[in-house]
DNA sequence: TGTTCAGGTGGACAACTTGTATATTTACTG
DNA sequence: CAGTAAATATACAAGTTGTCCACCTGAACA
């Protein structure tokens, strides 16, 4: 199931200038209104557009320092318990269970390198963690983007 | 340079129902219109809200594996002309430079495992990678997330 | 061939929201 | 105590939304 030409410009467009309205979207992109509704309905309908929510910068909260950090895990626990204490600090973003010889990978937000070690410390501490390893994101030369990934469709189901 | 509950509050009211208006994040939040929209303006002015975008799921559009490539780099090249070109691949979302035995972090997704390897072979075809090293996200059991940051705050400013 | 169907179009309507402005009040700051 | 930044209440025109409807088209199918 894939999304054709029109839903492409469509989310480009709304990525681009989000506070553009639906009546907006139609003239720009020079169909009628009840189609933009129609496509938006459908896109949020398939979990294509999962949501509008307000982008928040992390940095501009005072987590200037980004790291991620890889976790052992000892593996009578399994792997979601641990999940669910990492799911309780704030300071951890996100949490990806992964192949390889470490069990999962996660995105850490802190204050300071200072602060960090704080955080780290509160991940050693959940009952099943074995082993951490963090490394610090120093820059960001491709900050999070998907706009490249829809431009670049199988135009397919082009009506 | 911190948000107040106030901020906090409409940043959640509006993660939480990403199509509010301002009229009603006012009602909702007791407070005067004129007092949302200036709130609005201030923390996208100091760059807290970066924008409303749509959220995509690469899922739903048929990239279902995600993972994440730790590069390594001819030192001599430097980073960004690196970067520039993992920019161009629409598969790869994310790339960061990091602390550590490695260079680079990215985050990628393709339609299958098999996929991947060719979105691998591209980063490997990039002048100044020397190796790359892949862990696949199995699972995410906490995705991408804020807000519990947002609600942690130093409530600080409280007016 | 003819029917069905999903999707698109254009038009219409009331109800509501937005952008903008102003005057007033409140509450810190020096 | 004066000055300043923020919040409030209020107002207005202009624009947008949600929701109809009738109609048209092209693809799929028996």
């Amino acid at each position: 199931m894939t999304i054709d030409r029109l839903d492409a410009r469509l989310i480009t467009l709304l990525a681009e200038e989000p506070k553009l309205g639906v009546l907006e979207c139609s003239r720009r992109l020079g169909v009628a209104r009840g189609t933009v509704q129609a496509r938006l309905d459908r896109l949020a309908a398939r979990g294509v557009i999962t949501g509008y929510g307000p982008d928040i910068a992390p940095a501009a909260l005072g987590y200037d320092v980004t790291a991620f950090v890889t976790l052992q895990i000892r593996q009578v626990s399994g792997h979601d318990p641990v999940a669910d204490q990492l799911a309780k600090i704030p300071q951890v973003l996100e949490v990806h269970t992964i192949t390889g010889g470490d069990d999962m990978h996660c995105r850490v937000v802190a204050r300071s390198n200072a602060d960090l070690q704080r955080v780290i410390d509160l991940i050693v501490e959940v009952r099943g963690v074995v082993r951490t390893s963090s490394v610090i994101a120093l820059d960001t030369p491709v900050p999070y983007r998907i706009l490249p990934l829809v431009a670049d469709l199988p135009h397919q189901g082009g009506r």
